[in-house]
DNA sequence: GAGCCGCTGGCAACCGGTTGCCGTTCGCGA
DNA sequence: TCGCGAACGGCAACCGGTTGCCAGCGGCTC
């Protein structure tokens, strides 16, 4: 921890005004070539480094951005935060993570603490209104994951092409009568859910119940399945790791997935691929949206509010669906 | 984005001086009550919110700390994140996390763009050299976490411990041949576990090998189950990921766990139980170990270098482990 | 040769707090 | 009544850069 030098060091060694120093750094080309080279030398001679809190002080600027995401253990964020990352890195800042908790309150708190120190913030999965949201677009810009905030710049999965396409599969499969298992009452993308579940039950002459909600995770999918209907035959859940738990609860009970029971998650986690049998989901475009949201971020210099950006899902099938099972147990 | 209210603007509403001000919000008690109520009724009033940045640049401290994991995607790291959040918003301070993406070059760069910012730095599971670690304990306080670097604040589970007692079951079991899977090459845990693996190997009189280096990932685990052995009957995998990706391996080729073949692996990640067989694993306090990185790291008021603290961990029994198969293929 | 312009470097104000030091006021003991 | 110290508020310097403005200078045009 060393005295870090200042550009006052640099301009008494190198003979010129702390002025001079200061531009040859952020203002190249303000300074004749040859001073330039000079004010560099001695720079690097004396290991200095701009102070980018002083820096921050004066230009407003703190190269950092603040990713938010509802829960850093839902592996669904992983792509959005490694898209994120990358985009962030490449626009030279560097990336705040944080976790809000699956909580509204919690998720204030956060931002209370990082709006302060950050240039902009991306909000994957807010657990907050509408309401909050805009308050804190107003003390920074603001991009939506997830969700449509309208006259925020949001980027979403397409939730209800999702739901559909899941639907279809089963409707395709045979099935007529399907549960969906709700998600947190705060969750937009549960609401487009359930309700493109719903439409499209109706239009493809299926019958869909809600069950729930349960909290977003393996545990909730378990808890899922001790309340499950005994004639349920397909179901589609929140999200995997409520589809993973509900498939566990059922073999647990001597269930079978997916001859008894056909299930569908969504955002095809990593662990989607690894639970027998695989699981049946809808894929969001993960790692571009965080790439998305963090550029849109960086380059939002004449603040345009773009319309909702919208990404298209696509349903991957594996081994958790299936017809329904006929009503006698020996095959055609 | 509206124009934020500053100490001057509350200092002439108030009709005191800006120190006032200031010292009624960093100082309290060195200025008279009455005074201080009337400053503060005029701050909320004006919305007013001390300047972060500002206060940052005299005082030298921003109040955020930085936590640096190899791999965000780890799950072995979640309950460490939750950890130090838990006491970094304790004591009152902001957690930037940051992933090192398993490489060195790229911790580096991570640094290099946060260690300006933060007033302590954790890094769980450093790829970088003792020396690299060193030169940026030199620039902010460090606290290392699961590993042992000399002269810094360290906190580490007992690899040692954790390995002798997966192969103590292991020989307890009857396995006399285990297969030791290694993991990245740069990491200080894989090393320790090799190490007490092979001599607890020959206290015991097992017959150890090892094999690899694998990507510490499922990917890698399966890889692993192809150029395995075919007499192998226990493996210790450098952690669960690898461990869950050997048993996939083995499944996917016919063999059966624990009947061909037991394994264990390291960190109780939460897939760990939730994979069939659930896998046998050494447990280690990650969650407790965040917590005390960042505790530590926020007290060192008098830079005291106690000595590296070491966690015990625990050895979690599931059903992917077994006593090794009989010759004969039918049960006793 | 005068006027103008572009290139450079320096001066000084400023960003928004923090803090050492000083002066005033006031209570209290001698 | 005088002296002394504690309490309290203000002044101004400072943290480390950034930037508007100005001046000197050389070159070019007419």
């Amino acid at each position: 921890m060393a005295k870090q030098a200042t550009i006052y060091d640099v301009a008494a060694l190198a003979g010129v005004a702390p002025s001079t120093v200061s531009r040859t750094f952020s203002r190249p080309g303000r300074v004749n070539a040859e001073t330039a080279a000079r004010v560099r030398e001695v720079a690097a001679e004396l290991g200095y480094r701009t102070n980018r809190i002083a820096q921050a002080l004066t230009t407003a600027r703190t190269g950092v951005v603040a990713l938010t995401v509802s829960d850093i253990g839902n592996p669904y964020y992983l792509e959005i935060i490694r898209g994120a990352e990358a985009a962030a890195s490449a626009a030279g800042c560097t990336m705040l993570l944080s976790d809000s908790r699956e909580s509204a309150r919690h998720e204030q708190q956060v931002l209370e603490r990082t709006l302060p120190l950050v240039d902009g913030l991306v909000l994957a999965g807010s657990r907050m209104s509408d309401t909050a949201i805009r308050a804190a677009a107003r003390q920074r810009p603001v991009v939506v994951l997830n969700r449509v905030v309208t006259d925020l710049p949001s980027i979403a999965p397409d939730h209800a092409l999702g739901a559909r396409s899941a639907l279809e599969h089963l409707a395709g499969l045979g099935h007529r009568r399907v549960a969906y298992l709700a998600g947190p009452e705060a969750s937009w993308a549960d609401g487009m859910r359930w309700r493109s579940v719903l439409e499209t039950g109706q239009q493809l002459g299926v019958k869909v119940t809600r069950l729930g909600p349960y909290p977003p995770t393996v545990a909730g999918g378990s808890r899922a399945a001790q309340e499950l209907p005994a004639a349920t035959g397909a179901v589609v859940a929140y999200n995997d790791q409520v589809a993973i738990g509900l498939v566990r609860g059922i073999q647990q009970r001597g269930g079978r997935v997916p001859d008894d029971v056909s299930v569908v998650g969504f955002d095809n986690i990593f662990a989607a691929d690894l639970v027998l049998p695989g699981l049946t989901t809808v894929a969001a475009p993960a790692r571009e949206m965080g790439a998305r949201a963090v550029e849109t971020l960086v380059s939002r210099e004449g603040r345009t509010y773009e319309r909702a950006m919208v990404l298209p899902t696509r349903l991957v099938v594996r081994g958790s669906t299936a017809p329904p099972r006929r009503k006698s147990t020996s095959p055609a």
